[in-house]
RNA sequence: GCCGUCUUAGCUCAGUGGUAGAGCACUCGCUUCACACGCGAUAGGUCACAAGUUCAAAUCUUGUAGACGGCACCA
C-alpha cells in the first residue's frame, strides 16, 4: 500500500464522520457491556443563530477529547448536543427579516404569526453550527439532540415555573429594572456590561424652595424666558433676592421631571433647617419634599440628591422608606410620556436632557455643567444604554436555591473547578451575594410565561390554560404577554434533556426517566467562564433542587482565545479567526490538537503558526506510517512482538518502555484535565522518540523487511494513534484503517461486536511494569555518544560523505551496551569504524569529548582544524566548569550539607565529582593540543 | 472602592522550592532511499522590579510598576 507523499485532511475528513454517525458509535447504546460505568457530558447549548466561533473550537474540542477517551477506555459514553432558543437573538433576527422583506414591524403581523417565523427562521438557519459541529468530528450522539423549546423540555419548563411560583419562590413585583429601550426588554443584571463615557456631563440643577422665591410657581414653568440674578453661596444652597434654592447633581437631568423629593443627610448642617420644607420643582409645577434619608453622603457633591424613585434603584429605596409616589416620567422606547409634560412628551430621553438643561439655563437655574468621566450600563448585546425603570416583572427568590448551591461547594467542593483558581472563590462569593432573578422578558420568542389573568388583573399560574381557567372558576383569562429568561430554561439543561418534565410532581425518585437515571449526575461541565454566574451556578440551583442531584462533578473552565491584537475577538475590532478557516488551511485535527495544546483556562493570542506545528505533526505522522506500510505487506501489529522477549534489542527494550511512560503520563494529565501536557507527551514521544531515534535505530531492519522489526514498528505506530485519536480523531481513523491487521479485535471489550474503527479501540493505559529504567539509561548513554559524535562533525565541517572510526573508553558494563549497538551508533554517526577500549588510543590529530558515560575520540588527520578543535573544547571545559562552581558553591555552604535532604547533597557530590572527571579528560586533551 | 489573574528566549507559550523548557524565527550544515510540513548541529533568558522567608526562590510572602479580568458604586 502507497500513501500519498503528504496528508491532506480533506480526504479523511470526508470519509468518516458518516460512517461514524450511521454506525452508532457515538451513541451510548453502542457499549456492550452491561457493568459499563458511564460517561456523560451535556453540551453547553449553541445560540441558534450562532455559528461556530474559536471559543465553541477549544470547548468543542475539549469535550470531544474527553467523550472519545472514555469511550475507548469502556465507559458508556454520552455526550449530549442541542442548541438554545436565544430569545433575544432570535427574535432581532426576525424583527430585521421582517422589516427588510415585508417593510413591516412585528405588531403588524401579531405575535401568533410572528411566533411562526421564528421557528420559520429556526427551521431554516438553526442548523449552522450543528453542521459546524460535525465537521468539527464532535462524537456528539445527535439522536438525542435537544432544543430548549421542544415539547419536552418547554414542560420542564413550566412546572418548575409553577412549582416554585407555588412555593412563594417565584413572584410578581414593581421594581427597578434595567430596561434596553431597544430590545424594549428587561435584562437582568448579568445581561448588563458597562461603559466608560470619558465626555459625561454633570449638571448642577437649582431647585427653589416654596414661598421663598421672588418668581411665582408658574414662572417656573416651562420655556418661562425670565431668568434670575442669583449669588452663589457655597454648601449649595442659593440665595437670589427672596429665593433660596437647594442644588442637586444629577448624570440625567432629564430625570428630574420624575422628581418626587429631595433628599439630604440628617446630619448635614447646612440644611437642617430646611427638612420638611418643600421644593417647587422648576418645569413641572410640582412641589416635592425636602427629607432627611442615610442614603445621603453629605460629603459628595452638593449634599443634596434629587430623589427620582421610578427611574434608579437608590432612588427607589428611598422613595420606599418615605412613602414617596413614583412618577415614571419615560416610555417604553425611552421617551417621554405624558407624565414629563406637554413640552417634554415624545422627546427621546436625550433630547429631552438637552431641553431640560436648555430650560434651567434660561430661568438662571443651570448652577454648571462638570465634565463627568462615567460609566453607563449598556445592553450586553445591543449596547444601547440601559435605562433603570420602575417596571412590574417575574422574579425569582434565589435565597433557598443559592444555599443549595453553597452547600454542595461547602460540603463536598461541588463542582470541582478547574482550574480551581480563581474559580471557586468568585463562583462563592457571587452566590453569597446572590440578588433575586428578574425572568421575565418582553419578548415573543421564548417560553411563554404560564400565568393567566382575569379582567380584575388577579393571577392564576398554572402549567395549562385549561388548569388556569379552572382555577379562576370558569373566568375569561388573558395569558401574560411576557417570556422567561433564555437561562431559565438552560438553567434546566442538565435533566430536561434527560426526559425530565416534572410530570410527577417533583419526579425526585419515581418514575425517573431511563436516561435520566442513567447519565445524571453529568461527569464534567466545560465552558467559559461569562457564563460561570448565567448559567453555571444556576444549572447546579436548579438541578439540585428539582432532581436532588448534582448537575456535574467537575467544570472544566476554559480560557478566551484572543485575536492577534491581544483583544478579544469580535466583529467591531475585526481580530477574529474563522475556526472553518483554519479548517481549511491547516486541517481540523491540527487545529484541534493546537487548541488542545492551551493550558487549561489559559487565554491565548491566536497564532496561526501554533497551528502550523500540528500540521506538520500530522504529516509527520502520516509518513511515518507511510514508511511503515510501505515495508511492511503481509505484516501485522502484534502486541506480543512489543513484550518482554529476551531477544529484543536495546532499541526495542526503549522504546516499549516509553510508550508506557507516555501512556501513562498521557491518562494521568487527561484525568486532570492538563490536556496541553497531554499533548505535549504525545507529541515528544512520537516524533522525537519515535521518528528520530527508534525509526533511524531500526531503518536498516525495516527496510530489509525484518518481520519482527517491521511489526515492532506497526505496533508502535498503532498504540500512538489510538492515544492520538481523541486528539486527531480523523487523521489517526484514516491511518488506523489502514494498518495490517487492525479490526474489531482491538476494539475495548465493550464494542467487539462493532465494525472496525479506532474509535472503539481500547485506550492505551500504560503499564509501569513495562517501564525499563536500565533500557532508558543505557539508550540515554548511546543516543549522548551519537550527539557528541554528530556534534564534532558539524563544528569540524567535515562532510557526512567523508566516514571515520569513533573511539570509545568506558567501563566494562558500557562497553557492552556500546558493543551491542555498534551498528546503530555507525549508523547515526555516519562512522565506519568502532573502537572500543578500556582507554583512547588515538593521534594527537584527532577531536575529542566526554559524556556522562564515556570518553570518545575521533581520529581526523589531515581533517582537524586545530584552532577549531581548542575551541570547541574550551567551550565545553567552560560549560562543565560553570556547572561545577555552582554546584561546589552549594556543597561548601556548611548549611546545605546539614540542612538539605542526604540524598540532594549526595546527588549533588555525585554530579561534582564527574563534572571533575570529565573536566579533567577535556584539559587533558586541550593540552596535548597545546 | 473590593476581589483576582498575568508579566519566563526575538514571537507565541509551558514550567511551582533543588542544573531554566517547547514550537516558530535566527545562525551553520544537509536534494541521507517516510517526511524540506523534513534531517543534523549551534546560538539565544540576571524568569517585570525591590525587599523578605529558606541551606536553596522563576516557583512561597510582602511591596512597586505595567497589562488584564470580575464585582460593587457612580446624586
Amino acid at each position: 500500500m502507497e500513501l500519498a507523499k503528504a496528508y491532506d485532511p480533506k480526504t479523511a475528513e470526508e470519509n468518516h464522520y458518516k460512517r461514524w454517525e450511521d454506525s452508532g458509535f457515538f451513541k451510548p447504546e453502542i457499549n456492550q457491556n452491561p457493568d459499563a460505568v458511564k460517561y456523560s457530558i451535556v453540551i453547553p447549548p449553541p445560540n441558534v443563530t450562532g455559528s461556530l466561533h474559536m471559543g465553541h473550537a477549544l470547548q468543542h474540542t475539549i469535550m470531544d477529547v474527553l467523550t472519545r477517551w472514555k469511550r475507548m477506555q469502556g465507559y458508556r459514553t454520552l455526550w449530549l448536543p442541542g442548541t438554545d432558543h436565544a430569545g433575544i437573538s432570535v427574535q432581532r433576527k426576525v424583527v430585521e427579516q421582517l422589516k427588510k422583506d415585508e417593510h413591516k414591524k412585528p405588531a403588524d403581523i401579531g405575535r401568533e404569526e410572528f411566533v411562526k417565523r421564528a421557528w420559520k427562521w429556526k427551521e431554516q438557519y438553526g442548523d449552522t453550527i450543528t453542521e459546524q459541529m460535525r465537521r468539527e468530528g464532535a462524537s456528539v450522539d445527535w439522536t438525542r439532540h435537544r432544543f430548549t423549546m421542544d415539547e419536552s423540555l418547554s414542560l420542564a419548563v413550566r412546572n418548575v415555573f409553577c412549582t416554585l411560583y407555588e412555593e412563594g419562590s417565584i413572584y410578581r413585583g414593581l421594581r427597578i429594572v434595567n430596561w434596553c429601550p431597544k430590545d424594549k426588554t428587561v435584562l437582568s443584571d448579568l445581561e448588563v456590561k458597562e461603559e466608560t463615557k470619558k465626555d459625561g456631563k454633570l449638571y448642577y440643577l437649582r431647585y427653589p424652595l416654596s414661598g421663598t422665591q421672588a418668581t411665582s410657581p408658574a414662572s417656573l414653568q416651562p420655556q418661562a424666558d425670565e431668568g434670575g440674578d442669583f449669588t452663589i453661596q457655597a454648601g449649595g444652597t442659593g440665595v437670589a433676592g427672596e429665593t433660596t434654592f437647594v442644588t442637586v447633581a444629577t448624570t440625567r437631568p432629564e430625570t428630574m421631571l420624575g422628581d418626587t423629593a429631595v433628599a439630604v443627610s440628617p446630619s448635614d448642617e447646612r440644611y437642617k433647617h430646611l427638612i420638611g420644607k418643600m421644593i417647587d420643582l422648576p418645569l413641572t409645577g410640582r412641589q416635592i419634599p425636602i427629607i432627611a434619608d442615610e442614603y445621603v453622603d453629605a460629603e459628595f457633591g452638593t449634599g443634596a440628591v434629587k430623589i427620582t424613585p421610578a427611574h434608579d434603584p437608590n432612588d427607589y429605596l428611598v422613595g420606599q422608606r418615605h412613602h414617596l409616589p413614583q412618577l415614571l416620567v419615560m416610555n417604553d422606547d425611552a421617551t417621554m410620556n405624558r407624565e414629563a409634560g406637554p413640552v417634554f412628551e415624545g422627546l427621546d430621553r436625550f433630547v429631552a436632557r438637552a431641553k431640560v438643561v436648555e430650560q434651567f439655563e434660561e430661568l438662571g437655574l443651570l448652577e454648571k455643567v462638570d465634565d463627568y468621566e462615567i460609566t453607563l450600563p449598556v445592553c450586553e448585546r445591543c449596547k444601547t444604554i440601559v435605562e433603570p425603570i420602575l417596571s412590574e416583572q417575574w422574579f425569582v427568590k434565589m435565597d433557598e436555591m443559592r444555599d443549595l448551591a453553597l452547600d454542595l461547594m461547602r460540603s463536598e467542593g461541588v463542582p470541582h473547578f478547574s482550574p480551581q483558581v480563581p474559580h471557586e472563590k468568585v463562583y462563592t462569593s457571587w452566590l453569597e451575594n446572590l440578588k433575586d432573578w428578574t425572568i421575565s422578558r418582553q419578548l415573543w420568542w421564548g417560553h411563554q410565561i404560564p400565568a393567566w389573568y382575569d379582567e380584575d388583573g388577579n393571577v392564576f399560574v398554572a402549567r395549562t390554560e385549561t388548569e388556569a381557567v379552572e382555577k379562576a372558576g370558569g373566568k375569561a383569562l388573558k395569558q401574560d404577554s411576557d417570556v422567561l429568561d433564555t437561562w431559565f430554561s438552560s438553567g434546566l439543561w442538565a435533566f430536561s434533556t434527560f426526559g425530565w418534565t416534572g410530570e410527577n410532581g417533583k419526579q425526585l425518585t419515581a418514575n425517573l426517566p431511563p436516561d435520566l437515571e442513567a447519565f445524571l449526575p453529568t461527569d464534567v461541565l466545560v465552558t467559559g467562564r461569562d457564563i460561570i454566574f448565567l448559567w453555571v451556578s444556576r444549572m447546579i440551583m436548579l438541578t439540585k433542587k428539582f432532581t436532588g442531584q448534582i448537575a456535574f462533578n467537575d467544570c472544566v473552565i476554559t480560557g478566551t482565545v484572543l485575536g492577534k491584537d491581544g483583544k478579544p475577538m469580535s466583529k467591531s475590532r475585526n481580530n477574529g479567526v474563522d475556526p472553518i478557516e483554519m479548517f481549511d488551511k491547516f486541517g481540523v485535527d491540527a487545529t484541534r490538537i493546537y487548541l488542545a495544546s492551551i493550558a487549561t483556562g489559559a487565554d491565548i493570542k491566536w497564532n496561526d503558526i501554533g497551528v502550523e506545528t500540528y500540521r506538520n505533526f500530522a504529516n509527520k505522522i502520516w509518513n511515518a506510517t507511510r514508511f511503515c506500510l510501505m515495508n511492511s505487506t503481509g505484516n501485522a501489529a502484534q502486541p506480543a512482538n512489543v513484550g518482554g522477549a529476551d531477544s529484543l534489542s536495546l532499541a526495542d527494550r526503549w522504546i516499549v518502555s516509553r510508550l508506557n511512560t507516555t501512556a501513562i503520563a498521557v491518562n494521568r494529565a487527561l484525568e486532570t484535565y492538563q490536556f496541553h501536557e497531554a499533548v505535549s507527551r504525545l507529541y515528544h514521544f512520537f516524533w522525537d522518540d519515535f521518528c528520530d531515534w527508534y525509526i533511524e535505530l531500526s531503518k536498516d531492519k525495516i527496510t530489509a523487511g525484518d518481520v519482527a522489526a517491521t511489526s515492532r514498528m506497526l505496533t508502535v505506530i498503532e498504540q500512538s494513534l489510538r492515544m492520538l485519536h481523541p486528539f486527531m480523531p480523523y487523521l489517526t481513523e484514516e491511518l488506523w484503517l489502514k494498518l495490517p491487521g487492525t479490526s474489531s479485535v482491538l476494539h475495548n471489550a465493550a464494542y467487539t461486536s462493532a465494525d472496525a474503527t479506532i474509535m472503539l479501540a481500547d485506550f492505551p493505559k500504560g503499564e509501569a511494569a513495562m517501564i525499563d529504567e536500565a533500557a532508558e539509561t543505557e539508550m540515554e548513554a548511546v543516543i549522548d555518544l551519537i550527539k557528541k559524535v554528530r556534534n564534532i562533525r558539524a563544528e569540524m565541517n567535515i562532510s557526512t560523505a567523508i566516514k571515520f572510526s569513533v573511539h570509545i573508553a568506558a567501563d566494562a558494563t558500557m562497553q557492552t551496551v556500546f558493543k551491542a549497538n555498534e551498528f546503530q551508533i555507525l549508523k547515526l554517526a555516519k562512522a565506519e569504524k568502532l573502537i572500543i577500549a578500556d582507554e583512547l588510543d588515538v593521534p594527537r590529530a584527532s577531536a575529542k569529548a566526554v559524556t556522562n558515560n564515556a570518553r570518545l575520540a575521533v581520529p581526523l588527520e589531515g581533517l582537524i582544524d586545530f584552532d577549531k578543535e581548542r575551541e570547541r573544547l574550551q567551550t565545553q571545559i567552560a560549560k562543565l566548569t560553570e556547572e561545577k562552581s555552582r554546584l561546589d558553591a552549594q556543597l561548601s555552604n556548611a548549611n546545605f550539607v546539614e540542612r538539605a535532604p542526604v540524598d540532594k547533597v549526595d546527588e549533588l557530590r555525585e554530579r561534582s565529582t564527574e563534572l571533575r572527571e570529565q573536566i579533567i579528560t577535556l584539559e587533558s586533551n586541550l593540552a596535548s593540543l597545546l
